[in-house]
RNA sequence: GUGGCUGUAGCUCAAGUGGUUAGAGCACCAGACUGUGGAUCUGGGUGUUGGGGGUUCGAGUCCCCUCAGCCACCCCA
């Protein structure tokens, strides 16, 4: 009697998420809405699914290829969202008259793509996206860059470089060589300079982008400029002369070195990078990309620009914006692969090991009195072997297991045992537990892993 | 989306040119141990060899299709 069976399978670049893996992404989750809560930001949440109109044509060419898209039951073209930004720009044109400007707010949610996977690249994914809507002023940019360096401090992270190059620099530079009207396809091939080398940059722009020989020599005299933050602007400016577009696009990463010096952030963890472009079409000044330095093949796990006519498809109303966007399931592919995720199955503190199977209703109420107390605590489901369960309690990572059984109760005693230590504690039972609570705090506070 | 590599137990891997009942370590489960975890000992294989089809007396092994993972391109978090 043995029906067909169907094969549990998921679809390619999606996945399912254990335990193990699901504290490990709540934790980063938890610290980036602290870091942009610190910074004022506030959270909101769109659809998944938007009309189609509202999702394609946003991001170019390449985005449409790989957006979700399908007829709803009632035959309405809709699509599963590819990015935060575009739904936020559809947002923000629709509530921005309740909710005035500027606007910060966060947002952490799935996005969907359909390409091709890879480590770090999937078809469903998270991003936590971070924006400042309203204003033109520099100092939203230099804020934006802050956040990315604290979220990544935050995150343990010490070793990364936040990428920074200015959308004006590059137009204004394609404006002075006659090149403005083939920009999409010159930055793309320009973007690929750092990853492919310069002849094949070259080849790129003659071939395909249709710049001339002498042009793309020129463009790469621009992208392949080194040295410190403030020579490479310097020998930029040069190359830009007066370009009024291009000298803005200058000015304004100056302000930005400087600022995010001023503010504490250490000098090698920002680099001017001129060759830097980001394949979104809608950016139009600051761009930002992160890289973590001991694994730069996974690409960038932050990025962002300033766009300042997003909006303008939904609305006559000028929204300004500039924002940046954490790959969190990039980034945690990433901290894997370099060690930096502790394996925890664990998720409360406290084992309380079901051993008299009489006394059910006494452990229940120790666990809700812990828990009242702010101790996270688990009763055992089944009066197993003590052995048994203060091995589940080791395995799973608990902190530490109370013993509690006929002799004890009698007594009101409480065994509290130091699973890390391999110590015990032989502590009265109160009704309050005081304590119990009493030493497993000072236990708990002692030990952090 | 294009091209390539790979796919055996939860994990890492075995199984001469096709040949009986697909093995090992670790992990896991049970017991030794109805009151004390990481140790030890004993017992247990937990698998439709990713799935489907074909060739063959016989397929984990060869062929085709498909699914998934990885790599490059593309693009990007």
């Amino acid at each position: 009697m043995c029906a067909a069976r169907i094969e549990p399978r998921t679809l390619k670049g999606f996945r399912d998420y254990l335990p193990e893996t699901m504290i490990v992404r709540e934790q980063l989750i938890d610290t980036a809405r602290r870091v942009f809560r610190s910074y004022g930001y506030a959270p909101i949440d769109t659809p998944a699914m938007e009309y189609l109109d509202i999702l394609s044509g946003k991001g170019g060419e390449e985005t449409d290829k790989q957006l979700y898209r399908f007829q709803d039951h009632g035959g309405r073209w809709v699509g599963l969202r590819f990015d935060l930004t575009v739904p936020l720009a559809r947002f923000a044109a629709q509530h921005i008259g309740q909710l005035g400007t500027p606007l910060k707010r966060y947002h952490i949610a799935t996005v969907w793509r359909g390409e091709n996977t890879q480590r770090g690249r999937y078809r469903e994914f998270m991003q936590c996206d971070f924006d400042i809507i309203g204003t033109r002023n520099i100092a939203a940019d230099i804020e934006i860059a802050l956040v990315i360096h604290d979220l990544l401090a935050a995150l343990g992270l010490s070793e990364f470089t936040i990428r920074l190059n200015n959308r004006q620099v590059l137009n204004g530079f394609l404006e002075l060589l006659g090149l403005a009207d083939r920009s999409a396809a010159v930055l793309r091939a320009l973007d690929k300079l750092a990853k492919v080398g310069r002849q094949q940059v070259v080849a790129e722009m003659t071939q395909t982008a249709g710049a001339s020989p002498q042009q793309a020599e020129q463009i790469l005299s621009l992208g392949e400029i080194s040295g410190d933050n403030h020579q490479v602007l310097a020998q930029a400016a040069a190359l830009l002369r007066e370009n009024r577009q291009g000298l803005a696009g200058i000015e304004q990463l100056q302000q930005m070195i400087l600022a995010l010096s001023a503010a504490g952030v250490p000098q090698q963890r920002v680099r001017v990078d001129l060759s830097i472009a980001r394949g979104l079409d809608y950016y139009t000044g600051t761009v930002y990309e992160t890289y973590l330095d001991e694994l730069p093949g996974i690409g960038s796990v932050c990025s962002g620009g300033r766009y300042d006519n997003l909006a303008e498809l939904f609305t006559d109303l000028q929204l300004p914006g500039v924002g940046a966007s954490l790959g969190l399931d990039r980034l945690l592919a990433a901290m894997e692969e370099l060690g930096k995720v502790q394996k925890v199955s664990a998720t409360a503190p406290v084992f309380i090991a079901f051993f008299d199977s009489q006394r059910l209703p006494d452990y229940l109420r120790l666990a809700a009195t812990l828990r009242a107390a702010g101790i996270g605590a688990e009763v055992y489901p089944e009066p197993k072997k003590l052995g048994q369960q203060l091995k589940y309690a080791d395995r799973r990572g608990f902190r530490v297991a109370l013993i509690i059984g006929e002799d004890e109760f009698r007594s009101n005693r409480c065994l509290i045992k130091d699973l890390q230590q391999a110590v015990q504690h032989d502590v009265s039972l109160d009704p309050e537990a005081q304590q119990v609570i009493a030493t497993v705090s000072q236990i708990l506070s002692s030990g952090r892993t």
